[in-house]
DNA sequence: CTAACTACCTGAACGC
DNA sequence: TGCGTTCAGGTAGTTA
């Protein structure tokens, strides 16, 4: 494989990184009791000092956001922006500068690092979400059984919004980000910028949704730089890439060369012979 | 209401 | 070599 062309930046936690997290950090944290959070002063933290004494009941996941259910009818919500990352202050690990949140359990501490700080917190009455409005407008989970071929078609004709850029919305399903939006597109062949999907060509997205977040859960996510797990190692689906960042080669399918375009301020590699409108 | 636009934030790659 | 500029991204807030 050749080397990626141009700047190589970390993809954004989507949802089969957010995934590998949760299944990491979720044995690690049920049951344990936060005896006391710091955080520095940032607009993108809401109310976390209310997680203080409370007990993690269970890390559930939705879309790209971690849910803490707490004691007390509360819910802790992490979001991992582009950056954001856990780490236990064990094996080797030490907080740096761009520790922007400390939780103190009862049987360890536990870093919130990120270095961009997109990442978001918040604690809420449970199922209260009108503080996220992303969350509280959030599609069906991809890989449940709420999330429907039928109902996909009926959101894409519902919107005036091309394809891609309404996929990221999170509104028609939860978790999908700019790469697996240009993986899922390529795999079902159609038009990041088409406006019409009809039934049929909603199918084949339902399915490649499903295809490419499975693939990737099992590999335990996508890394180019900055996303890492719980113990620190890298997802291994960065080289299974199709279409994201893969500009310039040939499309697996039809060899014409994958073009990338900008839509609606996204990065997005598409092949013009393929996936057309 | 929907959709489009912009701010947020940083380090690495780029380009002169 | 050095340094200013550009770019990536998800979400929220604002505007049309």
């Amino acid at each position: 494989m050749r080397p990626r062309r141009g700047r190589d930046h970390g993809p954004v936690p989507e949802l089969p990184e957010v995934e590998s997290v949760r299944r990491q950090l979720a044995p690690r944290v049920q049951g344990r009791v936060i005896r006391a959070v710091a955080a520095v002063p940032q607009r993108r933290f809401l109310g976390v000092e209310r997680a203080q004494g409370r007990r993690i009941e269970e890390l559930g996941r939705r879309g790209k956001f971690l849910i803490a259910t707490l004691s007390g009818g509360h819910e802790l919500i992490l979001h991992l922006g582009m950056t954001g990352m856990f780490r236990f202050r064990e094996g080797g690990w030490e907080p740096d500068a761009y520790v922007r949140a400390t939780f103190t359990l009862d049987d360890g501490v536990l870093d919130f690092r990120d270095v961009r700080r997109f990442g978001r917190l918040a604690v809420v009455p449970a199922g209260d979400y009108t503080a996220v409005p992303t969350l509280a407008d959030l599609g069906p989970e991809p890989l449940s059984e709420a999330f429907t071929a039928q109902g996909l078609h009926r959101a894409l004709a519902a919107t005036r919004m091309p394809v891609k850029p309404f996929l990221l919305t999170q509104r028609p399903v939860a978790g999908i980000g700019n790469i697996y939006a240009d993986e899922a597109l390529w795999e079902a062949r159609i038009n990041p910028r088409a406006r019409r999907v009809g039934p049929e060509r909603a199918a084949r997205l339902h399915a490649a949704i499903r295809a490419v977040l499975t693939a990737a859960i099992e590999r335990e996510g996508t890394t180019f730089r900055d996303y890492q797990m719980v113990n620190g190692a890298s997802g291994r689906n960065a080289t299974f890439l199709v279409a994201y960042g893969q500009q310039g080669r040939p499309c697996p399918r039809c060899r014409a060369p994958l073009t990338r375009v900008v839509l609606a301020g996204r990065g997005t590699t598409y092949c013009t012979r393929c996936q057309q409108r």
